[in-house]
DNA sequence: AGATACGAAATTGTAGAAACTAGGGTACGG
DNA sequence: CCGTACCCTAGTTTCTACAATTTCGTATCT
C-alpha cells in the first residue's frame, strides 16, 4: 500500500494563527496597528471565537498584543525592546550552537549550509524577502538540533518578533548588506571549528545590526505611537 | 498622597486562571489529571470561556496541555522532561546571574539574602511546603533585575512546572535536604565573589537532584499514563 | 476659543446553546 | 473465547447573542 499521508485536520484556531502571522509577516498588517477580532472574523467568514482563541495564543509569542477592552495590536518594537532582543539572540543562539554541535554537529551545519545556499541565491537575484525568510531559517537552524525543547521554546519569544522587524526593514531598504552575507558564512565556519567564543563575538556584531537599523527607522517614523 | 494601589478590575480569565495554577500548586489537582471545561466552569459558577481562554494562556507555560478534541490536562513530568528542564534552568540561571551582577548586584543579593532567610527559618520549623515557596522565590530572584524582559520570560518556560514538581515532591517526602540549604548560601556567596563558573557548577549539582528524586518518584508510580 | 459633558460607535468580555469528535463500553457474530 | 461494529458519553470546537467598557466626535456652556 501506497504511505497515504492522512490529512489531519488543523483546528480553525490553528489555521486563522498562521493566516494572521503571514499577514504581519507580508506587511498585509501593519506593525503596531490595531486590529479587530470582529474584522478578522468577518473577513475570514467564520466567528469570533476561533479569532479570539488564535490571538490569545498569540499573546504569548509577544506578536499580538491585547490591551483589555480596547483593542488587538500588531506589537510594536521600541527600539530599548530591540536592544533587549539582541542580547537574547546572542545568549540563546551561542547556546544553542553549543548544545548543537555537541548533540549533532553535521546535521546542523547542513542546516546552516542549506540556508546559506539560498541567502546567496536570494542576494544575487536581489529578493530582499526570499533573503530574509533564509536568513530567519538560518538562525532557527541553530536551534533545531539542539536537544532541548525549552531552549527552543524560548527562543519562540523572539523568533518571529524578528522575522517581523526583519520584513519591515526590508521592505524599506530592499537591499541586502554585503557584509551579513559573509557573516553568515564566518558564522558557518566557527562553528564548525568549536569556537564559540568568537561564533558569540561575530554574533554580536551581526545581530548589533538590527538595532542600528532600529534607530534609523525610528527616526523616519517617530509619529508611530 | 498615599501609594493609591489601583484596583485594576482583572478580567475573569485572569482570575480563573490564577486559581487554576494556585489549584494545581496546591495539590488540588493533581498532575496528569484531566480537567474539565465544563466542570471548572460550573465550580467557578460562570461559562466555559473565560475558562477556556485561561486555559489556552497557560498553554504556553507548559502547565497545562491541550490535546485537540480530547481534553485538557494537568501537564505530568516525563522523566526526560525534567532533565531538559534542569539543563535549561542551568543555562538560564546562571546567565541570569551574570546580567543581574552586572546590572544591579545589590538588589539581587539582597533578594536571595531575604529568601535564604525564609527558606532557613521555614526548614527548622519542618515546613517544606513554605520551604519550597520560598525555594522558587530565591531561584526567580536570579531573574528579578537581569535588565531583559526575554530572559525572565524565557524562564516562565519552565519554572511553573518546577514550582509543581516541587511541590509534588514535598507532598510525598516533607523533608528538605540538608545540603539543599547550604548549597544555596554557598550561591550567594559564590554570586557576591563573581566566580560564575562556580555558580555554574554548583547549580549543575544543586539542580540535578530533581531529576534523581523523579526517577524515585516514577519509580512508585509508574501506573501514572 | 477652550473646556467640559454627553452620546454614539467600536471593541473586548461573557454567556449559553448547538455541532462535532474521540474513546470506551457493549452487544452481536464468528 | 475472540474480534468487530455500533452506540453512547464526555469532552472540545464553533457560533450567536448580549453586556460592559473605552474612545472619539460633537454639542454645549463658560
Amino acid at each position: 500500500m501506497k504511505n497515504i499521508s492522512l490529512e489531519v485536520p488543523r483546528s480553525l484556531t490553528e489555521i486563522v494563527g498562521d493566516k494572521i502571522r503571514q499577514a504581519i509577516l507580508d506587511g498585509d498588517i501593519a506593525l503596531g496597528e490595531m486590529i479587530s477580532e470582529e474584522r478578522l472574523a468577518q473577513s475570514f467568514g467564520i466567528s469570533r471565537t476561533p479569532v479570539r482563541d488564535a490571538l490569545t495564543s498569540m499573546q504569548s509569542t509577544g506578536l499580538i498584543v491585547i490591551r483589555p477592552k480596547r483593542g488587538t495590536f500588531v506589537f510594536r518594537p521600541a527600539e530599548q525592546d530591540i536592544l533587549a532582543i539582541s542580547e537574547f539572540r546572542v545568549v540563546m543562539e551561542t547556546h544553542a550552537a553549543k548544545l548543537s554541535y555537541a548533540n549533532n554537529k553535521a546535521l546542523m551545519l547542513m542546516a546552516l549550509q542549506a540556508a546559506q545556499e539560498e541567502m546567496e541565491k536570494a542576494h544575487s537575484d536581489g529578493d530582499f524577502i526570499r533573503y530574509c525568510r533564509y536568513d530567519s531559517t538560518f538562525h532557527e537552524a541553530l536551534f533545531e538540533h539542539c536537544g532541548n525543547d525549552y531552549i527552543r521554546k524560548s527562543y519562540e519569544l523572539a523568533s518571529w518578533k524578528i522575522a517581523a522587524i526583519r520584513m519591515e526593514f526590508g521592505r524599506q531598504f530592499s537591499q541586502v548588506r554585503e557584509a551579513s552575507v559573509s557573516e553568515h558564512r564566518e558564522i558557518i565556519n566557527l562553528i564548525n571549528k568549536g569556537d564559540f567564543n568568537a561564533v558569540e563575538a561575530l554574533l554580536k556584531l551581526h545581530v548589533s545590526v538590527l538595532g542600528e537599523l532600529s534607530k534609523t527607522m525610528h527616526d523616519l517614523s517617530p509619529s508611530l505611537n
